[in-house]
DNA sequence: CATATTTTTGACCTATTGGTTAATTCATTT
DNA sequence: AAATGAATTAACCAATAGGTCAAAAATATG
């Protein structure tokens, strides 16, 4: 029984993790309700039962596992530290979380590029603008010091992200040009260097940037 | 009639085209047969005829947009300038390349993480290491100078590559923080300044090398 | 303990999907 | 123009998919 209404119930939660796993494997489309109810060990007229339909419990999981990775992001850019300080600690712990969730870029990306109206959720949760402004707001005199404008903040960004996610979601592409990174032995020492590459190569940058 | 065997015939490249965008806009297992054939203006059991089924349509389809995209980084690569104009160059010509297949990226990215195998022709062409090891041999002088190692090509690569790439495979999720994004016009500047972000960003963090 | 409520199941339904087939149309050759 | 082979089609097929339902278990309630 529901001790609030709210309390999951350890049928639900069953599935609800069956279904992340698929769903972060296959996709939407490549997912089966029938999978699913196997990898929960339950019937699949119950995962009806307790999600009406594939759409529902694909965006139950999709809208859990898009807010994870934002709330991860949001919360290093919020830290109460300097700039340069920051960029360290997004590629350390940004990429620690990746590492546990290796499967997740390439799969958020994916189902928001083929369906976008999946996400309009969180875009109205988070207001938007509002973030790239507190960041630069927060750091504007460590920033024009870098001689990054207000301007060059979507640039800085999207620059940024891209060092930690971009191997994640091009792994098996990266593979092709460089087997070795299908060890994930390899993989994870890669990116366990990666975090001090990509950060002196930013810092390295910004450091020493022609205004 | 085929002229020589190798032709295509005006059907078969017209099936081939209409799947290529299906493919593309839906992957592989988001888009049906029959849409494929409407699109091509063609009865359904005609694609059977040219293209025996689903999979080995897709595999034809997959495997040009694979080596499609794997020849405009190679060639690029390939050139025979110094390392420094070779950045500029790929961020120029690899941006106007994805500007026009821009949903390129995120199908050849997802396709082949969730079904790695479809790759391993081209992974077979490409004598691996050769890319990585040519691009060094050939600007080891100039590479040295800016204190980057052989073993440090792998981590180089990657953020090049993803400079130009990840903007497209995230678009979308780019859009959630920043819904300016999701205007086209707005987004092809935002690709045209970063041709010269990117290189800049690049070159400046590699000519102050700590070595 | 009897009754009401919730959870779980197996069996079933319908629509969709990739794929086949046999017949028809079209073009080429002699 | 008859014969031959390739291209094209409509109709069909079997398997699979998501989803439903009524009955059975399990659990809670008075």
């Amino acid at each position: 029984m529901a001790k609030a209404g709210v309390t999951d119930s350890q049928t639900r939660l069953k599935i609800f993790r069956a279904a992340s796993d698929i769903f972060e494997e296959k996709g939407y489309e490549g997912a089966r309700m029938q999978e699913i109810a196997d990898k929960a060990g339950i019937n699949k007229a119950l995962l009806h039962y307790y999600f009406r339909s594939k759409d529902q419990l694909f965006m139950a999981v999709f809208q859990v596992l898009l807010k994870k990775m934002f709330e991860k992001i949001m919360t290093i850019f919020a830290a109460d530290i300097t700039f340069k300080e920051k960029i360290r600690l997004f590629l350390g712990q940004h990429i620690d979380f990746l590492s546990k969730n290796p499967k997740l870029p390439i799969f958020l990306l994916n189902e928001i590029s083929k369906n976008p109206s999946i996400a309009t959720g969180l875009k109205e949760t988070l207001q938007y603008g509002e973030m790239r402004d507190l960041l630069y707001m927060k750091h504007a005199k460590e920033l024009r010091g870098y001689g990054i404008k207000k301007s060059d903040m979507p640039q800085l960004m999207v620059t940024v992200v891209s060092m930690s996610v971009f191997p994640y979601a091009a792994r098996e592409m990266i593979a092709i040009m460089m087997p070795q990174m299908l060890d994930n032995k390899r993989f994870k020492t890669f990116m366990e260097e990666r975090k001090e590459f990509a950060s002196d190569f930013i810092l390295n940058s910004l450091k020493h940037r022609k205004k």
